[in-house]
DNA sequence: GTCGGAACAT
DNA sequence: ATGTTCCGAC
């Protein structure tokens, strides 16, 4: 159930909707209590304002580490937050106490040491497989194909997404292969990353009989992949590694994104094929793939499991 | 400011 | 399940 409250201030998001680009998967949200009008999420709410230039002075995408962001104004923040939930008695010290509810599902954590600061785990939170070359269709709006199953999707396009968002999607890859290449997404265990199991991956793959490029979105428990395709611009599909580490360090801040995400020179091979382009981030990925920045975090169950681990509870994340 | 337990609400 | 409210501890 909406209140009014959203009326003034950012706009509540329903299902699947497009928040300055930025679409949220189904199961971020709240699947019971309010069928047809599920509430968004503190962590939505979040991104929301990071989102929004207007909001800037309120809190901000901390420069130079992706994901990290700073609540520059607490009482303001808490006051959005309780305008759309409609609880006028929200304080920093209540969002605070909410926000410290993601440590443990590993959405969020604190920076240490730094006042409101706290930081995203992306990583965690979308894979991304589409190089921006690749998905960089300003003209076209991305058109989302839903299939009648499992899949609910995210689609971001990276020419809209906020920085630490985007810079994570363009840094963060896994499954390269077409799609009748594509073996079955990695269990946590084998794939070494604990928790990208837990969410819908934003990958890119041919499907069948698609003779464009798309993006597909497939969760790690249902196999039906949903489509959402781009534009038709020739598919430069790399063979980036199969991460499985966490988001790459940042680059600098006065890099101009895709710039620095242009394919560099082809290098050289006996043929043309996917992956045989440079990608700056390549020897990063290289690493990341080795193991040499292993997430720190501990194991932890997926959406498979739909739920982390906690000391006394395991609260889901879907 | 930050943390997390506990009870409670939706 | 996801907060909200309250609160004691650090």
């Amino acid at each position: 159930m909406y209140c009014n409250c959203f009326s003034e201030g950012i706009r509540a998001a329903p299902v699947n909707y497009w928040i300055s680009g930025l679409a949220f998967p189904d199961w971020a949200y709240k699947a019971e209590s309010s069928p047809g009008s599920r509430q968004i999420q503190l962590w939505h709410f979040i991104l929301e304002l990071l989102q929004k230039e207007e909001f800037r002075h309120v809190i901000a995408w901390q420069q130079g580490e992706y994901g990290e962001f700073v609540i520059k104004d607490p009482d303001e923040v808490a006051r959005l937050w309780g305008r759309r939930k409609c609880k006028p008695q929200m304080n920093y010290d209540k969002l605070s106490r909410a926000l410290r509810y993601y440590y443990n599902k590993r959405i969020l954590h604190k920076t240490k040491g730094k006042r409101f600061t706290y930081k995203f785990n992306f990583s965690k939170l979308i894979v991304a497989d589409c190089p921006p070359w690749k998905v960089w269709t300003p003209s076209t709006p991305c058109l989302l194909l839903r299939p009648p199953a499992l899949c609910q999707t995210a689609l971001v396009p990276v020419a809209e997404q906020s920085e630490p968002l985007r810079s994570m999607l363009c840094t963060r890859a896994t499954g390269t292969q077409p799609a009748r290449e594509r073996t079955p997404p990695q269990p946590p265990e084998a794939s070494g990353d604990k928790d990208s199991s837990s969410f819908s991956s934003f990958g890119s793959v041919l499907g069948p009989g698609w003779q464009n490029p798309c993006c597909c979105f497939w969760n790690h428990q249902g196999d039906l992949p949903s489509f959402a395709s781009f534009a038709p611009v020739p598919c430069l599909c790399c063979n980036w590694a199969h991460l499985s580490g966490p988001i790459l360090p940042p680059l600098s801040s006065e890099q101009p994104l895709l710039e620095s995400l242009k394919p560099g020179p082809r290098l050289p091979g006996p043929m043309w094929m996917p992956g045989a382009w440079h990608f700056p981030g390549l020897h990063l990925l290289a690493r990341l793939r080795q193991g040499t920045e292993a997430p720190e975090v501990p194991q932890a169950p997926g959406i498979g499991g739909k739920s982390w681990p906690r000391a006394k509870q395991a609260p889901g994340f879907q």
